[in-house]
Order: structure tokens, then C-alpha cells, then sequence
DNA sequence: TATTGTTATACTCTATAACTATA
DNA sequence: TATAGTTATAGAGTATAACAATA
């Protein structure tokens, strides 16, 4: 007999494992891998960054950005161009073809979430949303816990 | 302005994340890797099986699960036995160290289960599960549409 | 002195193809 | 002939440490 709350985050991932196998769709289409998405991704949210910068918000040694940043700029997703202050740094920028990949993913993910809950009243969405909201505080204690 | 189909999935997510973060925390302290993680999870699942079957359910190649028996072999997690009625065949079981192992992670998982839902009232979180149940049969329908 | 990015080196995960032993 | 697992080879992702250029 399994606890309520543990089939409730059971149910949680479930939904995540649809959320991935969405992902590695894209990736698979678009001959991108994950660590190179996860790159173009955040690109996205910051704008242009300096490959500091793309390592701490990947949680990733810098030698490897500079690797990540290698594949993605010989593919035509970023440019590497000169920081216009400091000498030592390099910003990393999105071209039309990463703004592009970026968008197509967004949109995939807003076409999964509107056909999953589509068929879910909106009350009951709500709800649904008031929920896991209620349980945001819990969560950051519980994730700067882990750390 | 955001579709509320799209936050709900979006929060979803950010749960998601906690899991992560708590197999993450499992991992560096057991010195264990993801993809070894993941083979003995379904080792736990499944029972004694040969690689083949292995590679199967990790959706990884034949040769990808030698390297990874090969690891977790010497870290003394499974072992290697001769299959009974197939000699070209191995057998690949949990040893006591991989039992202990898959049974912390469960226990972690539960722990972590209990403690973001645990101060949800009961009829919210019966809700909150009959919501997601609902998303049953899309679901089902979204993974076979990616695959 | 400290920081940014790269070169050097090494390990894990991943794949395909060829090979061995067995079915 | 087909299947189970391994050897051979190759590429991506990851890390640490040493180094050059710049702050």
C-alpha cells in the first residue's frame, strides 16, 4: 500500500518522462544533443553570455562550455564574438538559426501542455495549479537542502 | 500572458527538478553514475536478466551494458552468472551492496514524497491525483505519437 | 594576484561493425 | 542462420590541472 504522496509524485514524473521523450524528439530532429540544447535554452532566457557565465548557470566546468560552444558554433547555433570591455572574455550570442531552434522548442512545449490539459476544466486546473503552488516554499527548502 | 495549460506543466516540471536533485545527492554520495543508477533500478524492478534484456529496457545498445555491468561488477553492485540453459548467455543479478543501494534510493524517494506533500490536506492531494489520472489516456497517446 | 578561456589528459556513456561462441 | 556478448573504433560530455592573456 503505497502512501498518497508518493503516488502522487509518481504521477509527477510520469508527466516529466512525457515532457523528455518531447525533448529528445526535437533533439533527434534537429541533430542537436542534450547538453547543447540545455546550452541554447538558457541562451535564450539571458541573452548573450560569457562562457563563465553559461558555466555556472549549467553547473558545468568552463573547459567543457568551451566544448559545447565549439559543436554549437561549427553547426551555425551561436557566435563566439569579443566581449566589448573586457579582452580576456568572449560573449557567446544566439543566430538566427539558435533563435529559431529556441523558439520551435518553446512552441513544442506550449503544443504538449495545451493537448495534455486541454480536456481538463478549467476549475479543476486551477486547482491543480493552486496545489503545486502550495507547495512551493517546501520546495525550495527541500532543493537548497539537497545542494 | 501565459496558458494556464502551460504553467501547470511548468510547475510540474519544477517538481520534476526536485527528484532530480535528490538522484543527484543519491549519486555523489554513493559515488554511483546516472546511467548505472538506471540499471540497477530496473535490475530491482526486474530481477536477475541478461544484457540483452537489459538493453532493452534501458533503450541503450548491447554493447553500452557490457561497460555498464563492467563498472557496477567492480564496484561490487551486481554480478555475472552463467544462465542456466543458455551458455551464450549471462545473468546479471543485484548483489547485498546494489540490494542496499536500489532500496536507499526507494526510501529517499518516498522520504522526499512525504515531505513536499505531506502538509496537503488529504482531500487536495486525492484531487490533485484524480486531475492527473484523468491525463491517462493522453498521455498514453502523446508517448506513442514521440516514439 | 585573480580571472577568462584554452590546451593537455583522462574517464564515462554512447554508437556501429566485426568477431566468437553458442543456439 | 540467428542470437548473446565482446573486441575494435570513434565521438560527445564530463572533470581537473597547467598555461597564456588580460584585469
Amino acid at each position: 500500500m503505497t502512501a498518497l504522496q508518493t503516488q502522487a509524485l509518481d504521477q509527477v514524473l510520469r508527466l516529466s518522462q512525457l515532457v523528455a521523450a518531447d525533448l529528445a524528439r526535437f533533439e533527434r530532429e534537429s541533430g542537436l544533443t542534450g547538453p547543447r540544447t540545455h546550452l541554447l535554452w538558457v541562451l535564450g532566457l539571458t541573452g548573450p553570455s560569457t562562457q563563465q557565465a553559461l558555466a555556472g548557470a549549467l553547473s558545468v566546468s568552463p573547459r567543457n562550455v568551451t566544448g559545447l560552444v565549439d559543436g554549437l558554433s561549427a553547426s551555425g547555433h551561436v557566435v563566439r564574438e569579443p566581449h566589448p570591455t573586457d579582452r580576456r572574455a568572449t560573449l557567446v550570442s544566439l543566430t538566427e538559426t539558435g533563435r529559431r531552434a529556441v523558439q520551435e522548442l518553446q512552441e513544442s512545449h506550449e503544443d504538449l501542455a495545451a493537448r495534455l490539459f486541454g480536456s481538463v476544466p478549467t476549475e479543476r486546473l486551477t486547482a491543480f495549479l493552486a496545489t503545486l503552488e502550495e507547495t512551493a516554499g517546501t520546495f525550495e527548502r527541500l532543493m537548497a537542502e539537497l545542494s
